[in-house]
DNA sequence: TTCATTTAGTGGCATATGCCACTTTTTGGG
DNA sequence: CCCAAAAAGTGGCATATGCCACTAAATGAA
């Protein structure tokens, strides 16, 4: 009767018994983003722009001529991913470096005048993107999704499973 | 008083009126990603395996040796997409393929002996990775999370905005 | 049967992300 | 003032994902 696959210490389950991969946090959070990431990436298609470069673009606009440092915080994303991102944008004109005057370890971004213009275009696109979503799912529920992913984003997982105690 | 940025068809806001991108749905969606990707992955790291790729030895050990279309279309992963990620796996002996019998067009997936154990490791570090997020933001609110990202997964993001109409 | 079409994967190319080892600057004590 | 330690990035290497063009195999209609 059925397939038997062991799965921790000999133990052996019939297949039906295993959940799928719907309780995993992570894993439905992964297929989530690839999928609503596909559409947002259509969506956005005619203006030549991935999602994430125009949620990077929109981050580098919004910041002060903001710190790779900094940016990458509030997209609580690797400094080093991010240099690697910014390439891009940066080949394509989108973007510009430059030294901070007082501190010359800082480099800080900007947006060029076609940046601007790239993501301007972008950004109207991103607004059908929205609201087809929202329209699907209910502002309400959207607004609420980001709230706990937002949540989730502010969790501090620090010390190890075991308390070093004392 | 304060910069000033064009942000479509020549309006300019000041900085401080510009939303910040809580409110993407795909942005938050994948800055939550990346927060608890690396969160699984550290604590999956003794097991030597990434949280994607526990996640997809356990599809593959759900499935009846699945094909690859299977697999994809349950986890909403481009084909191509599988098959890149499913190599460093089959290169370190935890998965193999076959032939289907009937349909030489489709291959199959398996967990090598090795790869059931490397799960089975993995299984448990996963539980606890598990156990600790539920802990921080409750059982329950986890569960709702991962059902509004599955409605999400089962989205339907067909027909372009315009119905092509008759 | 035969061939156009569809289906399932592959390979190449490009972006998205991370980790680690290094380099350059700053900072903070002695 | 000098040097060890911290801070900010860079580069290399590896995985995660997608799209597109292409190949092989199976299907269906003529």
């Amino acid at each position: 009767m059925g397939e038997r696959r062991s799965l921790s210490k000999g133990i052996t389950v019939t297949q039906a018994a295993l959940p799928g991969l719907t309780l995993c946090n992570n894993a439905m959070l992964r297929r989530a983003t690839r999928k609503l990431g596909q559409f947002y990436d259509d969506m956005l298609a005619p203006s030549g722009l991935k999602a994430t470069q125009q949620g990077l673009l929109y981050q580098i606009l919004i910041g002060d001529e903001p710190a790779m440092g900094a940016i990458a915080a509030a997209l609580i994303m690797d400094l080093s991913a991010l240099g690697h991102t910014l390439k891009p944008l940066i080949r394509d004109g989108y973007v510009e470096t430059f030294a901070d005057k007082d501190d010359r370890r800082v480099k800080r971004v900007r947006l060029t005048p076609q940046g601007l213009i790239k993501l301007d275009e972008a950004m109207k696109l991103w607004s059908l993107a929205q609201q087809r979503f929202e329209a699907m799912v209910g502002k309400d529920e959207a607004a609420r999704l980001r709230a706990a992913l937002d949540d989730i984003a502010a969790l501090d997982f620090d010390m190890p499973p075991a308390a070093p105690s004392k």
